[in-house]
DNA sequence: CCGTTATAGTTTCATCTGAAACCATTTGCA
DNA sequence: TGCAAATGGTTTCAGATGAAACTATAACGG
């Protein structure tokens, strides 16, 4: 008996890994020097965006991020002024979130960055691939987010 | 004017890290659990379980870690006596890499779980998807490591 | 040769992150 | 009602990680 023949190189998980980590790292950078921004705090700042005014624990659910994670960002963001927090009428342990006029500037001039990034990445594919490619992150996306909701 | 469309749960490098670290965290918990093996000292093993007898650096390259984490990584496996350090001959500061038996066992145990894992991930596509993964997965990574190599 | 520069690898330090414990409030139910 | 369990969110602690400094050796250029 000898072991199955598994390259590194060709292995689903690692390059999955790997591209995603290159990608996000290349995009943090720029965030951090331009707009002392991290990641997290990137997300949590789109979704707010978008969701003006929902709990902390709902951007957790719309990041994929874990509300101790969630909970440092906002912290972060707010001590820089571009989010501002208020305690829910109905629910007192719910915070009402929100982008202050500086957050809503920061993000203003962070979407279309975050925009061009993903152009340039899709731009290495012609128009078939990136059909693709939707679909089959779709497919694989919800394949996993139901397993992980089993465990 | 308004702030253009930036919908987080569309956008593809979000949609590339949430994925891949759902699958890696998956694998990681597995091969924690039952190998007392980290991700990365699991990707050492895996390069040294095919190219026996390389320098770190090499190891690095392979693995697409930084040589902080690769000696940590060997540190560990030594620890736990699953790989061996030699000096190279011809080059004083060059490492020598290989598995010992131990070492030869655990990837003979962990190389058919991980390939069932990407197996399983896959068994999510029909063929001519998998196809197109394979290939727009090619083209984004020639892509990036280009990109990388000229920063 | 000899001194500068480059390379292989390790260590240190400061930061980040996840897990668990924690606090406050609300919900479910006897 | 009132008390146990659940929920939203923060804090704490320990381990992981990246960047820069460091050690040792080799390569290069005069």
């Amino acid at each position: 008996m000898h072991t199955p023949l598994l390259e590194l190189e060709r292995f689903l998980p690692y390059r999955l890994s790997v591209l995603s980590n290159t990608v996000s790292l290349a995009i943090a950078r720029e965030y951090e020097d331009r707009f002392a921004l991290s990641i997290t705090q990137w997300r949590v700042l789109a979704v707010l965006g978008r969701y003006d005014g929902i709990a902390a624990r709902e951007v957790a659910e719309r990041t994929a991020m874990d509300k101790v994670a969630v909970s440092r960002a906002v912290a972060g963001l707010m001590k820089d002024g571009r989010v501002r927090r208020a305690v829910a009428d109905h629910d007192k342990r719910e915070s009402v979130l929100a982008l202050t006029a500086k957050g809503r500037k920061v993000y203003a001039e962070v979407a279309p960055l975050a925009l061009a990034h993903e152009r340039r990445l899709l731009a290495h594919l012609d128009a078939e691939e990136q059909r693709w490619l939707t679909r089959i992150l779709d497919k694989l996306w919800d394949a996993e987010m139901e397993e992980l909701g089993r465990s």
